[in-house]
DNA sequence: CCAAAAGTGTTAGGAGTACACCCATGG
DNA sequence: CCATGGGTGTACTCCTAACACTTTTGG
């Protein structure tokens, strides 16, 4: 730690935090990005973000930012990676504290933006160019929501109350870029445990599928 | 991304890095502190660390301040955390950036310490009360090593070049503070293909056991 | 010859993977 | 009646975990 004022003034710098938001929308996992209307990087996409205000903890600015920016409601949020190399951002010295965060399908707003010239979702397999380190940072975020998905729950937070086996399971597939066995993931789910049926069906193709949700706690 | 300089000004903070330094002796798990020779927690022990310059990597950053307060050589260094929640530093908004790193037992030092009162190895089973909220980092970096252990190959660079598979088990066993079976780790370590017989005998015991070294990369 | 650590195989259970057919419904 | 997505079971492989005895050496 550090032993005297001088120096803490000499390191002062600028704290910021960014925010890898997902949904999945028509069978594609997508990132919220941001069209910059000023200079550096002005016209290209940009993760949401800002800098960090002194009362606040880092996850509180990141939901603040996203509340400000983009008017999205989260249901996840992760902290990712710090990001601090100098020459990441060409105004001076920023540190970014990088996060990832999932939105419902059904509670991702198609257009949203308070103080952004244009928020959008982009398909992560046709990102566009991205300002400053943004494209590191996305794939991080990839990495690890593929990663996760494996041996945890998350991407479970992308559905609505109800759903069906099937939407569970393109969900995945849409995630993680590849097809699954039906009859295994299924298998694996339920030996999850974290899901239980309901009473109610879906009726939108030709059979109807039966209807799922959430167990909160484990156990019956 | 935040747009003007005005905000930018309001939301500067101060920016260090801490580290978790990892070694294993006398068939304990021990972690590098500090004690501090200031106010505030003058007197309690804490992680090395220190203020990031303006000109240097988060990265750079923990090699300097390692080097600068323990002299320690070392050989692994991972990003663990950020750390930033307002009150964590009663001097004021700090955010710091946890990294752990590993040092291997033959070239862990006893003592060193240049502008630092005094450092020390304590084992993590018994470790002293902790400044600022460096327990917390401290419980992140165990669980982060404990669990990487399980599916990757971190914790061989704590060992010497040349080592014998009792070493290297009671290596993981230190970590991961519980008893391995002998014949499933060796099994375990020879399917991962990363360790190779040497020529030669370490004669300690009784019965002289085979020298292992590691393989730098897969394939024969 | 004995104490102490080195070294070595087999079996059982669980997890993941590959694979193909019948069912219920709306049109 | 048929097209469409819903739903189900079995066999193989691989990884993990439990478990005990023989070997080599120094004293």
């Amino acid at each position: 730690m550090i032993e005297n004022i001088e120096s803490m003034q000499k390191a002062a710098l600028q704290v910021t935090v960014d925010i890898v938001v997902f949904t999945v929308q028509d069978q594609a996992l997508k990132v919220l990005l941001i069209q910059r209307g000023v200079e550096p990087f002005r016209g290209q996409y940009a993760l949401p973000g800002g800098f960090v205000l002194s009362g606040e903890t880092l996850e509180e600015a990141a939901f603040r930012e996203l509340r400000e920016e983009t008017g999205t409601e989260i249901v996840y949020l992760e902290q990712l990676y710090t990001f601090g190399d100098p020459g990441r951002d060409p105004r001076g010295r920023i540190v970014t504290v990088a996060y990832f965060a999932l939105v419902p399908t059904d509670k991702a707003p198609l257009i949203a933006g308070t103080d952004a010239a244009s928020t959008a979702w982009f398909a992560v397999s046709a990102l566009p160019a991205l300002a400053f380190d943004h494209a590191m940072i996305v794939d991080h975020a990839i990495r690890r929501l593929r990663n996760k998905l494996e041996y945890s729950t998350v991407g479970f937070e992308l559905l609505p109350a109800k759903f069906t086996l099937s939407s569970l399971q393109s969900l995945h597939e849409a995630i993680l870029g590849k097809a699954l066995d039906k009859r295994n993931f299924r298998r694996r789910i339920e030996a999850l445990g974290l899901v239980k049926p309901t009473k109610d069906m879906f009726a939108t193709g030709r059979k109807p599928a039966r209807l799922f949700s959430f167990r909160s706690r484990p156990g019956s």
